[in-house]
DNA sequence: TATTGTTATACTCTATAACTATA
DNA sequence: TATAGTTATAGAGTATAACAATA
């Protein structure tokens, strides 16, 4: 969105991003990084959130248009395109006659497993321009970040790591 | 991509997200608000890229397509929508006769303005949610990340601050 | 001949509305 | 009657290939 980099001068040496403009450069950088990942294997950024998502769930079409947030016409026709190259299959409800369940195929889980792992590297490298304290503080503080949000927002972040409403 | 949030035990109280898991999250987060700013004007977010290249230029189509990375047809067609909505106008090269170039109108020029200020005030609404310092300390290690990668990838991050080639 | 831009065609992605089958 | 899912339709966004106009 922004053209000049806004480097609000530290006075000192080295210029600066604001922290407006370095959050949305790192987020189009790192979302870029994943993209490119994605295309290694034909797929795109909604392809590549449902195969993800069905890394650990088999949800209906209905669920599945709940986490993705688009129509269930539009899921529908999603899992159509990943069905026929046999990335995803759909399964019959046994309680449910009008419903599917939907779940990768082999094919599908190498490919999101490698997309993954090799996103996953691309970020680590990104990260290794630091040095360790750097990256370390860094980690801590996006971290501290987003749980800050997430309470707010009264997301769970963490699920399974007993989600508050315990003893 | 990740299902479950890998929470790298801190072995203190607080969980902590791994250092690739927080800056995916803090990626999508921040590329949502954006987009989330951008449907209120009823932009894609291509067509958001495209206004906001045009807030300090007036490119052909070929460079807008460099800009953009997208084939000069499908820059075409990305320019024809938005001069169908009063964004954009065609205007030809002064110096070459096939050539034309894109700018903003103002109505062009105010939606990208008002979606810019939003997002801004989103992304310094998320940063509120840490303490003073600790926000300057992560825009510091976010702008370190983005000048030794820009570094890495010869890209000149403050066009305009001397592009190194001086005395 | 080479370059700039547009057009024709095809496919993915998305939503709305109408439909089928089951509950 | 309500819900789960699909289909019909329309439009944005993208690429490839073919084209027109200009250099």
């Amino acid at each position: 969105m922004r053209a000049e980099p806004t480097a609000s001068g530290t006075s000192s040496g080295r210029p600066e991003l604001s922290p407006v403009d370095g959050l949305a450069r790192l987020s189009f950088l790192v979302h870029r990084m994943l993209e490119l990942r994605a295309a290694e294997h034909e797929l795109s950024m909604i392809q590549t959130r449902l195969l993800g998502i069905l890394r650990d769930r088999r949800p209906t079409i209905n669920e599945l248009a709940a986490l993705l947030a688009l129509d269930k016409s539009s899921t529908s026709g999603l899992v159509d395109r990943a069905a026929r190259r046999g990335l995803v299959v759909r399964d019959p409800s046994p309680t449910d006659g009008r419903a599917v369940h939907v779940s990768l195929t082999d094919h599908g889980r190498s490919l999101v497993d490698e997309a993954a792992a090799r996103f996953e590297s691309d970020v680590l490298a990104l990260l290794d321009h630091l040095p360790a304290a750097d990256r370390r503080e860094l980690s801590t503080l996006v971290s501290r970040l987003l749980v800050a949000h997430a309470a707010e927002q009264q997301i769970d972040l963490f699920p399974g790591r007993d989600g508050g409403r315990a003893t």
